[in-house]
RNA sequence: GGGCGCGUAGCUCAGUUGGUUAGAGCGCCAUCUUCACACGGUGGAGGUCCGCAGUUCGAAUCUGCGCGCGCCCACCA
């Protein structure tokens, strides 16, 4: 058995345990039979992508939830894997080929996708092996990709399905347009963000009366071009005479009408819209309903087109902006202008300002979205915390409501290419989608592939992550009885960010009821449950620097966690991270926060080794092995104590995982071990270890406390577990920790009482009697600075009762309170600091002259203290309806605090009395 | 405009069916290098639980109003 060192190096240990639990396995999730399966899903990270902090506090928790499993003996899988990232990996790779000065066009298709897989094969996965440095105990050898052969056939037989159930259809619609991606998007990927701007008053000089102008409010005056009209709303009085009259459109000078239409505000600007159906979703809208034009002005680049954009073809969109409204002014058409800011949408890769626009797109009405509420509502699906099912019901009733539907195509190559073929040479506008002779729709693509042309477009991204819970099981394939997707789907738990409770988990509990079961219009309860992703949904907090700004590169506040993993231990930073994440808030990240996880591995450590440099490791391979030492010793109120907080802990941690509240997981083991063990019962056992006749049970206890906790602890900090683990002993031959199963809180009672008899229940209250004393004593030494001596004594007075009790524990007392000696008195002893406690009146033998002034107020202080106690306890009890209506235990305990308040207020008016008169 | 949430010690937060005289970590002050640990021990200072009103025998906790802050959704150009 090696010694351990001082300090611990987590360096030294992780490294070497991770290498070990992947070489054996550890981690393989199957099917076993008699056990109960748990699945986590990892939100797949994209492939490009490098670890962040938010990584680092998700996927501790998913390993906490799948070691614990694992522990309570089911049948656990973590299912890692990556996601192809449409957008985002694209666009890198055409970065570098930019810096060659290619585009992908000057590849083509093919080539380029080439380039983007290698790049894939060169920078992809580096996030896996960093989730490796965390500790992440992943099913490393089914690692899924997105674009893999399998997930491709689920992703387009998907698409096949919801064509043919008709929810998927074509249309020339509205839509987001990223001018740097080139791309539409879709709602859930278009940030809004305030916007500076200018609010420009303008005036259009009405055609049937030359002269008289009508005024009208834009912040987009680069769009007159596209407008087709004005509008005003139907019983505004200021322009219902010019209603059906037309105005000078500047440029290019044209007449266009003036309308009437209730979309437009009155007390808005000048409550005059010019309407551009082109650009805008009202617009278009209001276009449609009075039958007007469509005036297209921009290219798909942003820039102003020649056709339609008059003297801007050809300028950015924003410089055409000033351009205009120079132009506007120099034709004495600007009114005025006004500093403005409004709510813009912007692409969430490329951040910049989306434009509506007019395209031509995939979309896809919601299927089963009543279902995926109800699971919610009828509890098959719950979000911890809870409050964020309203999120979740708030976004699908805005689905249903608006009938807001999906646009799922992207005008990228890096996808999953649209399943759907047309026939060369029919017109793309006049397409019957009902005509297998003139589309068609399939996951194998027509026989004769000669005579068709393939949609160009991709799916977006979350088109594919969607079906990311079963599509890794091998659907549409697998699902036969015995299957993977039989066992483990609908999976356990899925740990995300409130961020992507729209773009990914509500998508995925709509896939999951749509496809995971026969084709069915409306589904029951039954299933439901059986069709949902997954049972729990655990929405972590973000992270935020100490300041609670977001973590960003350019602000440069986002710390390397591998780094951090360096500098603290990836132990040290699993159980810093979920120590500060307040349940469901975000967290306020800073290193001395997560320090406190670093500083606790030590302590852990330090125990252990202090266990070692007690005592010989004994046969302790099982549980029963440990308890059996301690079958029929005598166990002082101390090792009672322990064991029944060792017990009480083990509960707790029951409780944590049973609602999920993980912020409580890590203060709980932290009180537990630092306080209760370390602070008392070890210090508390000193002296028994130091006898041979009673070192035995002390090791027993110590043993079973250390294995205990190092199972509780196990899911949060796995490295330093393992390694102590094994150098306690408790390893069966080349076993893990990983492989054990944890006694619950019952079990571990059971054991203990079956060797040693009934744990004392009033261990705790004796316990915490003695505690007190000792604090007191400690805290006179301070005060009259002889905290570091050791010789000096204590006079006690104190009844019969509490005698018996310090005699029991004087040893403990001397040696925790650091004291020569107690002295029991009868009388009060004269001109001596005292304290009063519940096991009598301390007094500090200072063998000098105390400050009898410093003393009278040190009293004096506590007296107040009391009296305001007894006047709380008094004004309750003497109010008969208190008495009456409160429970006995409260009642009951209201008079045992205040008859013990009295005593010690009594005592301390004696204590009082009995000083010198100060002068 | 609609919705969600927060306000407790200098800082970050616990406090889950209302029940003793409100807690932790960090920071601060003092003290100790005593044979597990200075990544440590011990002691201490520090709070009108945002305000007001109400319900109740009893409110940090429940209700209403107000103040301050954060986030999400939304087509007022």
């Amino acid at each position: 058995m090696p010694t351990l060192e001082k300090a611990y190096d987590a360096r030294a240990v992780e490294d070497r345990w991770y290498a070990r639990w992947e070489s054996h396995g550890a981690f393989r999730g199957k099917i076993e039979a008699g056990k109960d399966p748990y699945c986590v899903m990892i939100p797949p990270p994209n492939v490009t992508g490098m670890l962040h902090m938010g990584h680092i506090l998700n996927n501790t928790l998913q390993d906490i939830f799948v070691r614990r499993a694992r522990l309570e003996g089911k049948a656990a899988l973590w299912f890692p894997g990556t996601d192809h990232a449409g957008i985002a990996t694209q666009t890198r790779v055409e970065r570098k080929l930019r810096e060659s000065g290619r585009t992908r066009h000057d590849l083509g298709r093919e080539a380029f996708l080439e380039e983007v897989w290698q790049w894939k094969e060169e920078h992809g996965g580096i996030i896996l092996n960093q989730l490796r440095k965390l500790g992440a105990s992943c099913d490393w050898e089914r690692t899924s990709f997105t674009l893999d052969a399998g997930y491709s056939r689920a992703v387009l037989t998907a698409f096949v399905h919801l064509f043919k159930r008709g929810y998927l259809y074509r249309g020339l619609r509205m839509s987001n347009w990223c001018p740097v991606s080139q791309t539409a998007l879709s709602n859930e990927e278009v940030i809004m963000k305030p916007q500076k701007g200018t609010f420009y008053k303008m005036r259009y000089e009405i055609v049937e009366r030359p002269g008289e102008y009508l005024q009208i409010s834009t912040t987009r005056p680069e769009t007159i071009m596209g407008d087709v009209a004005v509008a005003v709303h139907p019983e505004d009085e200021r322009y219902r005479d010019l209603v059906g009259l037309h105005v000078w459109r500047p440029f290019p000078r044209a007449s266009i009408p003036i309308i009437a239409d209730e979309a437009v505000q009155r007390d808005f600007g000048t409550g005059a819209l010019k309407v551009t159906p082109a650009h805008d979703q009202v617009d278009f809208e209001i276009g449609k309903r009075h039958d007007l034009p469509i005036v297209d002005v921009l290219n798909p680049d942003g820039t102003i087109n020649q056709e339609c954009g008059g003297p801007f073809g050809g300028m950015e969109r924003f410089a055409a902006r000033k351009a205009a409204a120079k132009l506007l002014e120099e034709q004495g058409n600007l009114v005025e202008t006004q500093p403005y800011e409004n709510m813009v949408g912007y692409s969430e890769r490329a951040d910049v300002p989306v434009e509506p626009r007019l395209t031509m797109q995939w979309w896809l009405r919601y299927p089963k979205v009543e279902e995926a509420k109800r699971a919610v509502l009828d509890g098959q699906l719950r979000f911890h915390p809870k409050r964020w099912e309203k999120t979740y019901l708030h976004w699908l009733e805005t689905m249903e409501r608006d009938q807001i539907d999906w646009c799922v195509s992207r005008q990228l190559w890096w996808g999953h290419r649209i399943p759907v073929w047309y026939r060369r040479g029919i017109n793309r506008e006049e397409l019957d989608f009902s005509d297998p002779d003139q589309v068609h729709v399939s996951v194998e693509g027509p026989p004769d592939p000669e005579n068709w042309e393939q949609d160009s477009d991709v799916l977006d991204t979350w088109a594919s992550s969607w079906l990311w819970p079963f599509a890794n099981f091998g659907w549409p394939d697998a699902g036969a009885e015995g299957s993977e997707l039989r066992y483990f789907y609908p999976t356990s738990t899925l740990v995300t960010g409130f961020d992507i409770i729209f773009l990914w988990v509500a998508r995925m509990v709509i896939a999951g009821l749509e496809f995971m079961g026969e084709e069915k219009e409306k589904l029951d309860a039954d299933d439901i449950e059986r069709r949902i992703p997954f049972r729990d949904v655990y929405i972590t907090g973000l992270i935020r620097d100490a300041k609670g700004r977001k973590m960003s590169k350019s602000l440069g506040n986002s710390p390397d966690p591998l780094d951090l993993i360096g500098r603290f231990g990836a132990d040290g930073l699993r159980f810093g991270i979920v120590n500060i994440a307040p349940s469901g808030q975000d967290i306020l990240f800073s290193e001395d926060r997560i320090e406190v996880g670093r500083h606790f591995c030590n302590k852990l450590w330090n125990a252990a080794r202090f266990r070692q440099m007690n005592g010989e490791v004994l046969e302790n391979s099982s549980m029963e092995s440990v308890t059996g030492r301690l079958a029929g010793a005598s166990l002082t109120v101390y090792d009672h104590w322990i064991l029944s907080r060792l017990v009480a802990v083990t509960a707790e941690v029951e409780r944590c995982f049973k609602r999920f509240e993980m912020h409580a997981y890590p203060h709980a083991l932290y009180e537990f071990f630092w306080s209760d063990y370390c602070d008392w019962y070890v210090e508390a056992s000193k002296s028994r270890l130091k006898d041979e006749g009673t070192r035995g049970v002390v090791l027993a206890v110590q043993d079973l406390v250390m294995r205990q906790f190092l199972l509780l602890l196990q899911p949060i900090t796995p490295f330093i577990a393992d390694e102590l683990w094994t150098s306690l002993g408790y390893a069966r031959e080349d076993g893990f920790l990983n492989d054990e199963a944890i006694p619950t809180a019952d079990q571990l009672k059971e054991a203990i009482e079956k060797v040693a008899g009934p744990l004392n229940g009033a261990a705790a209250e004796e316990v915490a009697g003695v505690q007190e004393l000792i604090s007191r004593m400690r805290a006179m030494k301070a005060e009259y600075a002889v905290a570091s001596r050791r010789d000096v004594s204590f006079f006690v007075l104190a009844d019969a009762t509490c005698r018996r009790v310090l005699s029991q524990h004087e040893e403990t007392i001397l040696s925790l309170a650091q004291v020569g000696a107690l002295e029991y008195v009868d009388i009060r002893p004269d001109s001596m600091p005292a304290a009063v406690t519940g096991l009598g009146t301390v007094f500090l033998d200072v063998a000098k002259a105390i400050d009898v002034g410093a003393e009278r107020e040190r009293l004096g202080k506590e007296l107040i203290k009391l009296e305001k106690g007894i006047q709380a306890g008094q004004a309750k009890l003497s109010n008969p309806r208190f008495v009456e209506s409160a429970p006995d235990a409260v009642v009951s305990g209201a008079r045992d605090q205040l008859a013990a308040t009295r005593a010690k207020y009594d005592e301390i008016r004696k204590l009082l009395a009995s000083l010198p008169p100060s002068d």
